[in-house]
DNA sequence: ACCCTTTGATTGACTAGGAAACTACACGAT
DNA sequence: ATCGTGTAGTTTCCTAGTCAATCAAAGGGT
């Protein structure tokens, strides 16, 4: 009947973090030898398919505010991956474009992800990769509809 | 046999991560009202069980650097959560100690620890849920053991 | 034509963390 | 007794992100 106080590592968003933190370091140690993070990464991957993108947008798809956006492209831009483009019609709105380096540098940086991937989940059995896969984007379809109720 | 670019949602990290901050995040906006931050929280629930406790050992049970651990306890004494004492025997080291609002703080912050981990997977089946719960456990076991091999 | 509201982007202040340099202190070997 | 080495904490600099305030440009309503 001990009204015990729960302990950390009873909560499952506990032990996400914790794996989510190790694999996104594992992948920093790997960028680094090409200059590159991983949001940055993250950015350039994005930006690879969908040509001139506005700041607004890339948020929206990345999930992260503008503020976050204006930095990260900052960076980006001082490393000469990114070029800002006043927009013409719009005295406010800009685009943004990968340089030539940057699309050079995507697949080899594709590659390291994939290997990265590989490595940190290496051990698991195919079945619970599987499980693993399905159970995460369907927790991140229902938060991310929802925006999770404080009840 | 297009030799495309893999895409950021074919890696098992990014929707690791995706959902960790999802989680984190709505964990942050119910633990706002209490005045204290996650990594406050995670702090005060492990000195909770191990009393007077160095530093260094927290650092090491939390997985995180010594000078994280030192800014950390910054904002805690600052918050009249967490105190500093000298240690008598070694000039160099500290012993960390929860002040007796802190302790009296910790079940109510537990219950919402327990509310948001509730409410974030009250989706997944209990298969699922205990699915993630071993996978997870099983490859933080795994990474940090071997701290992932940069190959 | 003018005001009001909305929208695009930036900025400042904050939490959160790593890496590395640095300061004290402790302690063993000589 | 002193010197070197290791250890405890702190600090500095960086990335990464949020929120809120701000500014400028668009555009609609009257």
């Amino acid at each position: 009947m001990t009204a015990s106080v729960s302990d950390l590592t009873d909560h499952l968003g506990f032990w996400l973090r914790q794996v989510s933190n190790h694999v996104s370091q594992a992948f920093a140690r790997r960028l680094a030898d090409q200059g590159v993070t991983v949001a940055e990464w993250a950015v350039m991957r994005v930006m690879f398919d969908e040509a001139p993108m506005a700041p607004s947008r890339l948020a929206d798809r990345m999930g992260l505010t503008r503020g976050a956006v204006t930095r990260l492209a900052d960076r980006l831009v001082a490393k000469g991956l990114l070029l800002r483009e006043a927009s013409a019609e719009d005295g406010r709105a800009q685009t943004l474009v990968l340089t030539a380096p940057a699309r050079d540098l995507v697949p080899r940086l594709a590659a390291l992800a994939d290997a990265n991937d590989a490595a940190c989940f290496a051990h698991l059995a195919p079945a619970d990769r599987a499980a693993l896969d399905r159970i995460l984007k369907d927790t991140a379809a229902r938060l991310g509809a929802t925006a999770v109720a404080i009840d």
